[in-house]
DNA sequence: TTTAGCACTCGACAAGACGGAGTGCTAACA
DNA sequence: TGTTAGCACTCCGTCTTGTCGAGTGCTAAA
């Protein structure tokens, strides 16, 4: 267990260094308001924090910086209270004010200004298809044997897919089969789609269609949603600002990683409500070893529908970013909450 | 006026920079195999060459490498014949041997294949929208007071647009107008559209429709496009394997340049026919001060599509981008021209 | 238990030495 | 007259050395 004089020293350690990126010396410590004992006393206690395994040294002679360890346990037990001005949360706010109307659109802007307010990279998770439901499903034939399918979400989100008509199909048929399926599927959520339509609607177009295999593997095609719903990214270069990206090499690892919807996704996604941190190797992926990536979820109706999250380094604004998020992502509960409300 | 001598060394300079990236001395240039001529003599023949501006020099006593002016009049009349062996030919054209169906695919493809052949980045512009037609237009309700509006292309492009409903409007007029607009407009090239319209449809809607101003409000708010069309990547950051740039600061400026679209298609934009190579500061920009560009079109029927470009650092090599540039382009024009003739 | 003092360590930086690659010039050669 | 060998010179990159300063760990005294 740490004693009270560990903490704070521990605190101004990791303060210090989030500030100035250099290793912190007990001289310098020393010097703070709220420390009065002297640099050989905070060398002993920064000698032990380091066998605790909280600080390390860069080398032998250099002062201490923050471990990993160190970190967690900064962002679990030693962070300041909320630090954000009432301006800048009166600003957030504002920002959600104006009348949106289209939920990529929030969630694009909310990126921008999440980048901007704390010069990191933001990465935003749009909202996961199957959360929404069915406005509109159209299938537009562009030539004799290839469409388009097209499906629009009750959130305004458009979807198109190229299709494959089998040979022989009447464009009629078609026509008929997708005023069913628009008659019937209208609301329904996008992740029954494909069970309701074999168990209700299925021996309806039976009767109306002549060739229900083919329309079944057209429906099929349409519906193929790619799995890794939108990422959306803000101040992709900023993070690159940061002293730690001094090295072209991990500049290039992470723009490779950037690229990779897929993996974004795996690290970005976060299921618990409220903020999650993950520092350095939590992450368990290499390229962001010396990263940190703290995500919140945005919900309508309690129900997770994406995730708003920024990447840093681990030597970032802890608290600065938590209340950024928090106040972030209620705004876009709040907005999309009353964009699907009225949508209903 | 270049002597024969001067050209063959001017040649041999340029070659082996592009190769190793490294000034290239006197004595290394008399050691290849087709000169034949001592270090001194060509000593001579570069200062010339200097002094001529086609040359420059690092430092004083190191050796030289090719200017700006030296890398054009390289490109314009030294250039190496076709450098691509038949194998390679034989690839680039299979690629496009497999039945694909849709435009926005055989662009993203190609714009892969493109950076992975050359290892540097490779930019494709999308088909600009204005020489497609449209095939179908529709627009869906969303709430009391928002729709999206969806214009479908021959092309199978899908662009969609949030729309503010004006108060008081019925949907059912809306539906009228839209069936009005898909008889009257379908097969309109983009282009036309509004002026199609306002010239030939107008009367018949004002007749069909009660709030006629009402009507075309929703209609400018569909078919207001985003200015610029799509931008691909590829090989984002192959041009960061360079030794030219070891520079983070460099690396982000580029970056930065890649997030603006508009910026990007100011670039890269060729009218064209034909290649076109921009040296160094010929793009008049400064983050690629140090960068060529390298643009081909991809046409349908002569009629200009879009572009497909390179970019990399002036150390390029020019000969090998333009084999493969060329072969794509015409690859892709092959491709959608199919595509399109389909479609009518 | 705290702290002053001191020897020690290490990195950063500057100055100097040195080797190598390359040049320009000159004089001799074909 | 054009070509080339030879040579002095230049400049970069790298290595070495020395110095400075920041910081540490340990010890002994308060």
């Amino acid at each position: 267990m740490l004693t009270e004089r560990q903490l704070l020293i521990l605190k101004v350690i990791i303060d210090d260094y989030i500030r100035s990126a250099e290793p912190v010396g007990s001289r310098s410590v020393s010097k703070r308001e709220d420390i009065s004992f002297s640099p050989a006393t905070i060398r002993n206690e920064m000698a032990d924090l380091e066998e605790l395994g909280f600080l390390e040294k860069p080398h032998s002679s250099a002062g201490r910086i923050p471990s990993q360890k160190g970190y967690r346990y900064y962002v679990d037990h030693l962070l300041p209270s909320e630090t954000l001005s009432q301006v800048e949360i009166v600003n957030i706010k504002s920002l959600f004010a104006q009348k949106i109307h289209e939920v990529e659109q929030v969630i694009e802007q909310s990126a921008q200004i999440l980048s901007k307010l704390t010069s990191y990279t933001s990465i935003v998770l749009g909202p996961e298809i199957f959360d929404t439901t069915l406005k509109h499903l159209q299938i537009i034939p562009l030539t004799q044997d290839t469409a388009v399918a097209i499906i629009v979400t009750d959130t305004g989100r458009v979807e198109k897919q190229a299709v494959t008509l089998p040979k022989g199909i009447k464009l009629s048929e078609i026509e008929t089969m997708v005023n069913i399926l628009n008659d019937r599927l209208k609301g329904v959520s996008m992740l029954e789609l494909r069970g309701k339509i074999l168990a209700e609607v299925g021996d309806m177009l039976k009767v109306h269609v002549s060739n229900y295999q083919m329309m079944m593997q057209i429906f099929e095609q349409s519906i193929k949603q790619e799995k890794n719903d939108k990422v959306f990214f803000g101040g992709k270069t900023n993070i690159f600002s940061q002293p730690e990206f001094q090295d072209v090499d991990k500049v290039r690892q992470l723009l490779e990683m950037f690229e990779e919807k897929q993996l974004i996704h795996q690290i970005f996604r976060s299921e618990n409500s409220g903020i999650t941190v993950k520092i350095g190797q939590e992450n368990n992926f290499e390229a962001i070893d010396h990263c940190s990536v703290i995500t919140a979820t945005y919900t309508v109706d309690g129900k997770h529908l994406g995730t708003i999250g920024i990447l840093g380094p681990t030597r970032m604004e802890y608290r600065r970013v938590i209340d950024v998020l928090n106040h972030l992502s209620k705004g876009m509960t709040n907005t999309l909450t009353n964009l699907y409300q009225r949508n209903k």
